[in-house]
DNA sequence: TTTTCTTGTGAGACCGGTCTCAATTGCCAA
DNA sequence: TTGGCAATTGAGACCGGTCTCACAAGAAAA
């Protein structure tokens, strides 16, 4: 491979040579460390500014042993919710000098560790994770630098997390939904699970749906209404066959009155799932969406929405990260943040009518 | 300041000294380059892994003066057409098995001179930017490494560039409008001016949004339609005093019958803002709007949008980039791809009563 | 005046890799 | 048997910073 002509940059020894000190000298200078007469240090940056040096910083994590920059390995940028994220991490970065490398891990192990390798050899000096999945931690284990993850717990691992209350939302959103009288409720997910649920939530990847799967169950238990297991639908991400899943799902002789949506990519598909199939909204279906993207307010009609406060999460996540590398050692921090529901016009009242 | 532990990591000479070879052998077999024999390089990588040897890849770039990743500066990653830029290079990027650091300039030049000189300082192999200004552009002349644009040109800086047919996309757009009989016609943009627009392009900041309103204005001049400069409103960003700026323009008795929006951010702010003032789309007034967000298609009435292949932008930026990081050095490309107008449901048809 | 600090400066090791160059070895041809 | 050549290996310089340590000079204390 050609090299390219690699610029001769200027170092720290061609700016004492022409301030006439000692390459040491003109690294403090330059460095901002240690003590320098005023005098030597203003001809220190005058030689610089006439070479124009700019520093390596490189170099210096070389020997401190700090690179200066976090990394971020989230499931999907392209997702508000982790775009609003990082613009969290990466104000509260900016703010410590710090900045972010960021990886995208397309919800797939593999690549999550391979992200990881990559920016652990780039001694990034801490990292926030979305971990695809709660199973395959192994990696996470034996991160050598200071982990902090971002809207999914992991119970065995004691680091720093900030994550919303989940179940208690998923409970809260349900709920509404049964207490409008709905009964044939259907919780659906871009997560996918390997096989059918049958209660069996250890086999649930992230700690984020196995918590809002059991709210929704709690909910659906408190209203007396069996079965709703089956009711709980997987893999409606971006992938080819969601959206058709989705009709068929619509279109069956015992189709949900209601829909609970895991996210706001997985809601849009659905809202246009439900148009396309000649359904209206909130009279022949009702819809709640977690995260109040921007599109859910401008609908017709609009949709009500679980907000998640997500900038503050990823926000928080990195003060927590940042402080950590400052030198913090208390125990690590497991914040849950609050949710609120927005009540818009999605939900319908249902009648008493049987299954 | 407190020095967190610094885990003594396994180096080379570790290595080296565990497989019973020099330290530039074991660097031959662990850097992959130079010639070692089967029986030497099985032992190094035996060693290697015992010991859990994980590369420096900082200490890599020292010497190789490569670091295997480039620096991305975008106005905000929290707009969706950011988001999906990014995306589009983050993939690009890892077939070639680069990576990403992001810094967000907020559309402030300061803010992005910074970032250009922390990613510098880092060495990153190359820079894609997506220059806040045209005027102020001296920091971005002196960046040493190879430079691509994303979405916004700058005819004094010949580099590798990557734009859509801006003007031509607003001339059809504007002339949808114009040929559905509106005559008073804005286009409201979020980029801000010092002053009022008299003609005077070059006081415009970004060439996308200069290019655009030549389009619109050709299109006006086509249609006979005079003043159209005052029709341009600039900053209509996230600022507090947008929204009501807005609706003062929708409220105000000669308020334009249609509006050409500069992106989904504005687009859906105005949409609101129509809304509130009890104004109905296409009856009242049209919109068309840049980029085809993901919520343009649920609303009532679906709008109308130009299409701009946003992802394919930021990959084939990232594509030309790495070109030349391999070495290529054929002149600059400026690239220009083509948009297509979504017709949806937004531009209603206007008699022909004067203004 | 002599001793003890303090302050400023320079010399040089070091971080963890890469890479040049010379030395050693084995193999084949003369 | 000896020379030539290629393949393999080791020694050590180097990248551009940081940082330790020694030393010199002036200030403060004895």
């Amino acid at each position: 491979m050609k090299r390219p002509p690699k610029a001769p940059s200027v170092t720290v020894s061609d700016v004492a040579r022409e301030a006439k000190v000692s390459k040491a000298t003109a690294a403090r200078v330059l460095g901002g460390y240690g003590r320098v007469s005023t005098t030597v240090h203003a001809a220190v940056l005058e030689a610089a500014k006439a070479l124009d040096y700019r520093p390596n910083e490189l170099a210096r994590s070389m020997t401190t042993g700090r690179s200066g920059s976090i990394g971020v390995v989230v499931g999907d940028i392209e997702n508000p919710f982790f775009s609003l994220a990082v613009r969290g991490i990466s104000d509260a970065a900016r703010l410590s000098g710090i900045n972010v490398i960021l990886a995208n891990s397309g919800e797939d192990v593999e690549a999550e560790k391979s992200a990881i390798r990559v920016l652990m050899a780039k001694q990034v000096d801490g990292l926030i994770v979305t971990p695809a999945q709660s199973g395959d931690i192994a990696h996470l284990k034996e991160i050598a630098c200071p982990l902090a993850l971002l809207d999914r717990a992991l119970p065995e691992l004691n680091v720093d997390t900030v994550t919303v209350d989940d179940r208690n939302a998923a409970l809260r959103a349900t709920r509404m939904l049964t207490q409008a009288g709905h009964r044939r409720i259907a919780y659906v997910t871009a997560a996918l699970l390997s096989g059918d649920f049958r209660g069996a939530e250890s086999r649930i990847n992230t700690s984020t749906v196995r918590e809002r799967i059991l709210g929704f169950l709690d909910a659906c238990r408190e209203a007396g209404i069996p079965g709703a297991e089956r009711n709980i639908h997987f893999g409606s991400g971006r992938s080819d066959g969601a959206h058709a899943a989705m009709q068929r799902l619509l279109e069956s002789a015992d189709r949900p009155t209601a829909i609970l949506a895991s996210d706001s990519v997985v809601a849009l598909d659905l809202f246009k799932a439900i148009r396309e199939c000649g359904l209206a909204i909130p009279r022949d279906i009702s819809l709640i969406t977690f995260h109040d993207a921007d599109w859910t307010s401008v609908t017709t009609p609009p949709i009500t929405v679980i907000d998640q406060p997500v900038y503050a999460l990823g926000k928080s996540v990195a003060e927590l990260l940042i402080r950590r590398l400052k030198g913090d050692d208390r125990p690590p921090e497991r914040i849950v943040l609050p949710t609120t529901i927005i009540e818009r016009m999605s939900v319908g009242h249902r009648g008493d009518a049987g299954p």
